[in-house]
DNA sequence: ATTAGGG
DNA sequence: CCCTAAT
């Protein structure tokens, strides 16, 4: 045969280099640094006491008192900036996720020329996002999507809805105030024009709304949530605005959704240090502003931005999994041992795409440094009656975290959404390369804990959808819950996107990965440090941990290892020997000690190789296959599939032949 | 466990 | 690369 003429003798043998091993201790390293901060403690302790005010005369009264609260607000304030009142509703009409679209909110911003601080939050705000974009999927259930535009209500110290009514009031009971009055103090109010208690953070901080967007990014301190009259869950802001959009935003703001969900998901670029350059208003502009602000160069990602549905809803029950405590906890146990704020450093030699064929010397200098922002804490689920006092609230919330921190908490490591459970692999081997791959590196804080912590058993079971009932319910829980019943509606809004390269909360991530070629590579801070410090945690689960596990498991892609042109070589060599549709044989023919190269990938290298050599060169992606190997595919194909069934045959003769033979080796042998 | 194909 | 159906 023609082909076997020029064949060598025996297939050409690849063999992969052993890659070394990092040392462990090199590939993270975790610094418990400070408390988060609370400067604005006298404003907390402000609102307190305005809370339980409002909370006293809100039985009676309605919107006809929101003018004196104010006023009570304004006298207590004599910093504040006077506002128009329209400043108050537009933030919040933009934070709306019917309408919520960064776009409306930048314009919001803009018009918001006096709060520098605001745009630079805002300006952060993709990459505030971004960052946690894997725990999206980690949303407080029962948290209306609409009170999610009056959750950012919260400024960087405020401390959970519990927490500050007790600031106020010591133990209030929850049950004293009756949900209408909750909705008047937390929701109406503050959509209200004059709700007192945006007007008093307007002053404090400028615009209430977006400042708590950011504040747990920007100083590490906890986001409160009021979200819901009857829920106040502390959790990730962002989870909640997230959660929104999938319940409401059917006509999706695409470009938000792949915002939260794709290629931004992961990106935590400078996220505490907030840049107080000026927000330009315009929404593209600001994007474009955070893509030049990335601090990495985000991997290129060839497969990994687009997940199939299935996928992402795998990725994102995984990132689902992985709750979050937000920082802002009331409990200052939970502030201790949550805030834990490191610097990412990412420095060292270069680390080379996995590719079997490259060099390895210089792995071994490339160390990768990093320090992690912050750590959260999985989400808890806890539900309390509501009769249960805000102070039993607080212990119970206490316990649980102590409880799960007792227990202790196991490290996960998540690169582009996927949780690395395989404490064998390298850096290298895993897909970590400092120079592309940091900002998808992420931590999670898993509890050991194989149960779920249900505190308190309320009457109302955990739903999925919020619903008046959840109004009698503070909860916390855990987002699995949630998605369960919204995992469609989720994965119908996101066909797009991935959550892991969204990853992740989203759950993760990549972590939907999702990489994509927009992705700014022209960031001078490219490979300078990279504050990836996306710290996750598996929720407490709510769902069997195996389960759980499964569905990570499943989840965790492979890392991409493109094939070099020795490696085609080798392919092209072993094809020619033996054939198309033998990929096993190729398999041990020529990668046996490969172990990355499954026979299933060999196939597919094939079918792409085949799909190369038949267009046009300019459309190749990749490092460029020699054209002689592709004409060598091109002819090995048609020959085997021209010939295949003759072929066929005379392997199945050959197999007898050999099968003979080593029967009579091994008569031989005994004999 | 392999193979073949679609995604 | 992933996922599956079919062997």
């Amino acid at each position: 045969m023609v082909l076997k003429k020029r064949l060598p003798s025996r297939p050409i043998s690849f063999e992969v280099p052993v890659v070394p091993r990092a040392p462990r201790s090199s590939r993270r390293r975790v610094q418990h640094n400070r408390i988060a901060d609370c400067k604005h403690l006298c404003p907390i302790e402000l609102l307190a006491s305005l809370a339980g005010k409002l909370l006293q005369e809100s039985e009676s009264s309605s919107a006809s008192n929101n003018a004196s609260d104010e006023n009570d607000v304004l006298a207590l304030c004599e910093n504040g900036i006077k506002e128009e009142r329209q400043d108050v509703d537009k933030p919040l009409k933009v934070e709306s996720p019917e309408q919520g679209s960064w776009e409306e909110s930048t314009s919001i911003a803009e018009r918001c020329s006096e709060c520098k601080e605001l745009k630079c939050k805002f300006e952060n705000y993709p990459q505030a996002e971004s960052d946690h974009s894997q725990e999206c999927t980690s949303v407080i259930s029962g948290a209306k999507p609409v009170v999610c535009s009056n959750i950012e209500l919260g400024d960087p110290c405020t401390r959970s809805f519990a927490g500050i009514l007790d600031d106020g009031k010591g133990d209030v009971s929850l049950e004293s105030a009756n949900r209408s009055s909750f909705k008047h103090l937390f929701r109406d109010r503050a959509v209200g024009t004059n709700d007192p208690e945006i007007k008093l953070r307007k002053r404090l901080y400028g615009d209430p709304v977006r400042l708590t967007s950011f504040s747990g990014h920007k100083t590490g301190t906890n986001l409160v949530n009021r979200d819901d009259d009857k829920n106040f869950s502390r959790s990730n802001k962002r989870s909640n605005r997230i959660k929104s959009f999938r319940y409401h935003q059917k006509i999706g703001d695409h470009r938000t959704r792949k915002l939260l969900s794709s290629k931004y998901w992961r990106a935590a670029p400078k996220l505490w240090d907030c840049d107080f350059s000026k927000a330009d208003g315009d929404a593209k502009a600001m994007f474009v502003g955070y893509k030049r602000k990335a601090l990495l160069k985000r991997e290129q990602h060839p497969g990994g931005l687009l997940y199939k549905k299935r996928k992402l809803l795998d990725r994102s029950s995984i990132i689902t999994s992985d709750g979050v405590i937000s920082r802002e906890s009331n409990s200052n146990l939970l502030q201790k041992s949550l805030h834990i704020d490191k610097d990412i450093l990412l420095e060292g030699g270069t680390f080379d795409s996995v590719s079997g064929s490259q060099p390895l010397h210089r792995l071994k200098d490339a160390n990768v440094k990093f320090s992690i922002k912050s750590l959260k804490i999985p989400e808890l689920f806890i539900d309390v009656p509501e009769t249960a006092t805000v102070g039993s609230l607080k212990r119970t919330v206490v316990e649980a975290v102590t409880a799960i921190l007792g227990s202790g908490l196991r490290v996960g490591v998540v690169l582009r959404g996927k949780k690395i459970r395989d404490d064998s692999r390298t850096l290298l081997q895993s897909g970590f390369s400092c120079e592309e791959n940091l900002e998808n590196l992420g931590f999670t804080l898993e509890p050991v804990l194989e149960k779920s912590q249900q505190l308190v058993v309320s009457e109302d079971p955990p739903l999925a959808v919020p619903t008046e009932a959840s109004h009698q319910l503070i909860s916390v829980q855990d987002a699995n819950v949630l998605n369960i019943g919204a995992s469609d509606a989720v994965a119908e809004q996101h066909p797009l996107t991935d959550p892991c390269d969204h990853v992740v909360d989203n759950p993760r991530e990549d972590i939907p990965s999702i990489t994509d070629n927009s992705v700014d590579n022209n960031s001078p801070d490219c490979t300078a440090i990279v504050p990836l410090a996306v710290v996750q945690m598996e929720p407490l689960a709510t769902v069997p941990p195996d389960q759980k596990n499964k569905r990570s498991e499943l989840c965790q892609r492979r890392i991409r290892r493109p094939f070099s042109v020795t490696e085609v070589e080798a392919l092209v060599h072993a094809v020619e020997e033996v054939g198309i549709g033998r990929w096993r044989d190729v398999k041990l023919c020529a990668f046996e000690n490969a172990d990355h190269r499954t026979y299933i990938d060999l196939k597919d290298k094939w079918k792409t190789l085949v799909h190369t050599a038949s267009i046009s060169p300019q459309q190749r992606r990749g490092e460029p296959v020699p054209q002689e190997l592709l004409d060598r595919v091109l002819s090995a194909h048609a020959c085997w599939t021209q010939h295949q069934g003759k072929h066929n045959a005379k392997q199945a003769v050959r197999k007898m032949v050999e099968a003979e033979v080593g029967a009579e080796g091994i008569k031989v042998g005994g004999s």
